[in-house]
DNA sequence: TCGAGTCGTTCGGTTTGACGAACGCCGGGC
DNA sequence: GCCCGGCGTTCGTCAAACCGAACGACTCGA
């Protein structure tokens, strides 16, 4: 699984992408991170073999996780067969889901806005292994999460969790609705 | 993904449990990954903040992935709240955004929640090439867009643009935000 | 042209992670 | 009894990760 790459370039090429992705200087990403510029310097150049409080305070500060810096970005061959697309749910009655974009056979993610009413939570089966379901609020309050663990959010709140396992909506205010996001991997 | 753990304990924690598992004693693994028992003693015991390559020999004499031994297991839902989670500055003070996740290695898939105030407007430079942008309006009203194509959103309102060419972002009332997902690639 | 600011790199000094050897502990033979 | 093998921990030494300061190069403004 991890065998044979010794990480330390890895490390320097990752630390320098997604730093030159977030848009930052090096001076920046190390007084983020806490670290000396000296120090994120070698790291970037190869040198070096950094601890692993200052990889992680490198991810944070990049927003990044901590895998990303550590692994060879992995072209990874995956088949879809014949069939096995995601499924839309059938709607609800207070339930309404507009898909803004789909997703293609190579770029596997859907975009909703979802539209709920309070009153009987939705019910969402589990959906294809390996997908996620990320969701921002957008106006009213929802109840969101699998069984057992939902959580109650908010306007510009955040959540994410597998849609793999059987989870529900519910609105708890008239006119609450939400970005979703769905991958599909 | 990788924000709040200091990964000082969940290290400790992972290494026995990992090696607990294979069923070796630790005498063992530090002989297979090529380290002083000593070492080992002190990161199972919590003392001590190991190099990646030293981590990374744990990994492989383990037959795990690296990510195991740093990351916690895997909260199922993970909840940002409305102004949390890591704020990306930009050239403008009356801009924020907010990564809400990072995609992973191979799926170039960031979500953002993004903040605006009326004034000037944003320039975006031109991101990598082949980059897509869509953009959801939660409250407010936002002026985006391409040069010279720019359209008015309101709450609702879906948008998306390449994003590998110069645009740029118009707040028109205050507290607009919207939630904006990009693709690379 | 000069000055102030930032950029990323390089250079000693200090902290600390990794090593090897020794330690005490426990269980099984001869 | 005694010794032997392996276990996990502790201690002193050494290399190196990290730091702070200084450096030259560059960009803006005055």
């Amino acid at each position: 699984m991890s065998q044979p790459a010794p990480p330390l370039a890895t490390i320097a090429a990752a630390l320098r992408r997604e730093r030159e992705r977030v848009g930052i200087s090096l001076a920046e990403l190390a007084r983020r991170a806490g670290l000396a510029k000296s120090t994120l310097s070698q790291l970037e150049s190869g040198t070096g073999n950094p601890s692993v409080e200052t990889l992680w305070s490198l991810g944070v500060a990049l927003g990044v996780p901590f895998s990303r810096l550590v692994e060879p970005p992995a072209p990874l061959i995956r088949v879809v067969r014949a069939g096995q697309g995601p499924r839309l749910q059938s709607d609800h009655a207070d339930f309404f889901a507009t898909l803004l974009t789909a997703g293609s056979a190579h770029t596997r993610r859907d975009l909703y806005v979802m539209e709920l009413e309070p009153g009987a939570s939705r019910e969402a089966d589990a959906h294809l292994p390996g997908s996620i379901e990320h969701l921002v609020v957008a106006a009213g309050r929802l109840r969101v999460g699998p069984r057992h663990e939902e959580v109650e959010l908010g306007p510009g709140d955040y959540v994410t969790f597998p849609g793999d396992i059987a989870h529900h909506y519910q609105a708890l205010e008239p006119g609450t609705w939400a970005v979703l996001l769905m991958e599909h991997r």
